[in-house]
DNA sequence: GCAAAAGTGTTCCTTTTACACCCATGC
DNA sequence: GCATGGGTGTAAAAGGAACACTTTTGC
């Protein structure tokens, strides 16, 4: 998760989920593109609205209708992008959450079933990996966002079958072990696949 | 679909969602229960958030930011218990829809769109039934839904298999044919079976 | 040469699909 | 007695789950 620490009140120095005010002459998704810009300096792969919270006194100033969205970012991205200091954002492990500003835990959750729940019939998590990665990149993903094991020659050989990823000639050393052939997601394969009705579905 | 006759400009006189405000002391689902038993009197069996709509120019008036949300309601329902009268607010075919108000067309298509991606895992259907239905009723509900034929005798074993479903002692005559035996929906073994981890999937 | 990770196939079992005949009722 | 819809079972095919050994690299 990228947080960020709020400068102001209320929970001035707390951690919360970049946000803030759209502008009038502005759409939903082009003022999350603004506020994260302003916010945390990054670009985003992937961005989708979540679910709008409303509930009267969220906010202990007025009352505030939040229509939260979620993006997927590269972290190698963000690296690169940053145009902020390491103290007013920061990427922190979901495992490790805090206690949040606001009802930004419960967003949270709601995002993570969300994607979750994504996952396994559209492909996005590619927009969490390098675009070149070695399978077991898309492995480890997704047994970190079902929380659970899965088999590695099944999900290999279902993954492949869905004839969207295309093995490249480069390999890639992670330190130890046998180097792996590196992967990239074949955007138009899918795309074509999807409009010939085939479905993805992990 | 469930619309109204709208009684003020802009768009006086043609089809639209029901909607309005957001007071300030009431959350969002509040706020639709009241709008909609103000606007169609009726109680809804099943309310779900899906989307908001922001872009600057859906309303010619103002900048409205409008939090959609979906229900569904037995037609029975709304025949006891309507307090308009039918040319206020009608029961109008999905496939005869005429243009809407606003971006309202928009607004139910994503709606379908949603109970087609979710009546396949979440037993939804049951809110557009009577509470005691014969088993075509669902069988024809899904096909409606999906718009494609499903096999009878394979989507009742299927449906059956899951065990949420009570075959009771009733049985009913459509006028002609063999009469079928009335089903209910049974909440309770349903919410044991998700609690244990059994998953819903048509 | 040993530890670590990548590559690869087969078998079994479960699930899905396709499909046809009989039964109860209204007219 | 005929038209209409309801009730039921089986066989073949496809898909998913379980599982072990070999290869390449770094140290």
């Amino acid at each position: 998760m990228l947080l960020i620490k709020r400068k102001a009140k209320p929970f001035k120095g707390k951690w919360a989920l970049p946000g803030g005010l759209v502008l009038d002459k502005e759409s939903l998704d082009q003022a999350v593109e603004r506020e994260l810009r302003e916010e945390t300096g990054i670009d985003v792969n992937y961005l989708e609205q979540l679910y709008s919270f409303g509930s009267p006194n969220r906010d202990p100033r007025n009352r505030v209708i939040s229509v939260a969205y979620f993006a997927l970012v590269r972290k190698s991205n963000f690296e690169l992008h940053a145009s902020t200091d390491a103290e007013e954002a920061k990427w922190i492990n979901i495992k490790e959450l805090p206690k949040l500003s606001f009802d930004h835990n419960k967003i949270i959750d709601v995002a993570v079933n969300r994607l979750r729940g994504k996952i396994g019939y559209q492909p996005i998590g590619f927009e969490l990996l390098d675009e070149k990665f070695p399978f077991s990149d898309l492995h480890k993903l997704y047994e970190l966002i079902y929380n659970e094991s899965i088999d590695r020659r099944n999900f290999k050989k279902k993954f492949l079958q869905l004839n969207i990823l295309e093995e490249l000639d480069e390999k890639v050393s992670k330190g130890k072990g046998r180097p792996g052939s590196l992967f990239r997601f074949n955007r138009t394969k899918y795309f074509k696949l999807k409009k010939s009705g085939v479905v993805f579905e992990v």
